[in-house]
DNA sequence: TTCAATTCAATCAAAATCAATCATAAAACG
DNA sequence: CGTTTTATGATTGATTTTGATTGAATTGAA
């Protein structure tokens, strides 16, 4: 009996949607070939951000927030931002102190940061740092007015508070990647909160997915050497394009 | 393996939700593994603040938000923080600077805040500040490390930054309150920082319901005539002796 | 207090699982 | 047809998890 490999793998998510846990055995015996078939299986969903995995098995994913319907998911480039995120999150060592925006790519990696020990993460996110903190992850939340559509911590205070912290690292998401205007977003606050992170970081990485580049939103954060750019791009011309100007990370298939 | 890690540490969560406390020898027989992994997996979970370790087994946590699942005296007094939380947000005039605590208390007071004209909204609580963005209300959140289990930020940069402020009034929640011990909380971070706030405000109110009177907890936040107490005790025996040293406002019927 | 009985933390060897590599066989391609 | 590519299964040594054992710490009763 011949499987392929993509039937294969819906069929471990399905059993997964069901059972949101499943074990390395169950699936030798389900799907009829060697662990070393199903060991790969799981490894490449695991890279295309679908599960987890776990000693013995895998588990679902828990993003907390309700899952998104087909077409949504289509639309929004889930798939993409999770490979960023996973991508994102293996830049970060031990014991470090780390800058997360607010914002959904950011908010994408906190699933993948629960093995992290002893880091230290600055937020600006109120969701975000109450994700972070649920899987005991040391959390410090910047103080200033909250804006409502958001749910992130903006304004002049933001700035001033930023000025007084070190980072190793930044992770931050934006609207609008470009070779010639750099890195972009809607909002003048937050472009400033933003640049202002950017001054006091070791490294800056910047997360877009692919409907990002060559795109220019309203204000600048950056030139493009400015910070490292993680995306999902997959086409050679363009990622060549920005290769000349700023460093980049692809998280590939 | 028969059972993988992770299932056997929800089983435990799941077990502690409906009883409360788990013996490890009931551990033992009930996931069908030794002694020793038990007591990893209960270390594991207390590292993740997920239950509380003790002598012969564990007990669930004591969250100060939501989870009247074990418990059951919330139910009870669900009425009554209401009434209270109503009175509470009586007191409040269009165009004051008001300070809202993180807690269970306070964060009853949101729903009759929604009509409140330009009032500033300062607090120390994630999910209160979250809620009161929602209402549409211009809201402050003080910056400073997230205390994972009640989602409150305290601290010493709490305390710094509320120095820098003026309220017009404060409403706080307290655990105790006691004609000899005045208001208590269990948490001396926490009490460091109402304390603050107390400093800063014309006028402070502590919100308690009956179950709060005559209770004493670790940490002390102020004496009774520090503050007026906010309070729905019908037993007129009880508020005399509090009327003596304090001011009261009861929230009847 | 002292003592006995549990329970705990730390350690170690055995078992299970993992990542990496290699050889084979089927499929794809020119 | 021969070559390359790809997917699979088996094997290896490394890593993780587990269960048992030890002495130390805690508990409850005398």
């Amino acid at each position: 009996m011949k499987v392929l490999t993509e039937e294969r793998q819906n069929a471990i998510l399905e059993q997964l949607k069901k059972s949101g846990i499943v074990k390395l055995q169950e699936l030798v015996q389900l799907l009829d070939c060697s662990i070393s078939t199903v060991r790969r299986d799981l490894q490449e969903l695991e890279d295309q951000g679908k599960l987890v995995r776990i000693h013995g098995g895998a588990k679902a994913i828990t993003t907390l927030q309700n899952e998104p319907g087909v077409l949504e998911k289509a639309s929004k480039n889930v798939q993409g931002k999770q490979k960023i995120a996973k991508l994102a999150v293996d830049q970060i060592e031990a014991d470090e102190v780390i800058y997360l925006d607010a914002g959904t790519s950011t908010q994408a990696m906190i699933p993948y940061m629960a093995n992290l020990r002893s880091v230290l993460v600055v937020t600006n996110g109120v969701q975000l740092a109450s994700q972070l903190a649920d899987i005991n992850i040391k959390t410090y939340l910047v103080g200033g007015e909250l804006k409502n559509t958001t749910k992130a911590i903006v304004g002049a205070d933001v700035v001033e508070t930023i000025k007084n912290f070190r980072f190793n690292r930044a992770f931050m998401g934006v609207n609008g990647v470009h070779p010639k205007f750099g890195f972009t977003t809607p909002d003048p606050n937050e472009a400033a909160v933003k640049r202002a992170v950017l001054m006091q970081s070791e490294v800056g990485y910047f997360l877009a997915d692919t409907s990002k580049l060559n795109e220019v939103s309203f204000a600048k954060v950056a030139d493009l050497e400015a910070g490292i750019l993680i995306t999902d791009e997959q086409d050679s011309e363009v990622l060549q394009r920005f290769e000349q100007i700023g460093e980049i990370m692809e998280a590939e298939k």
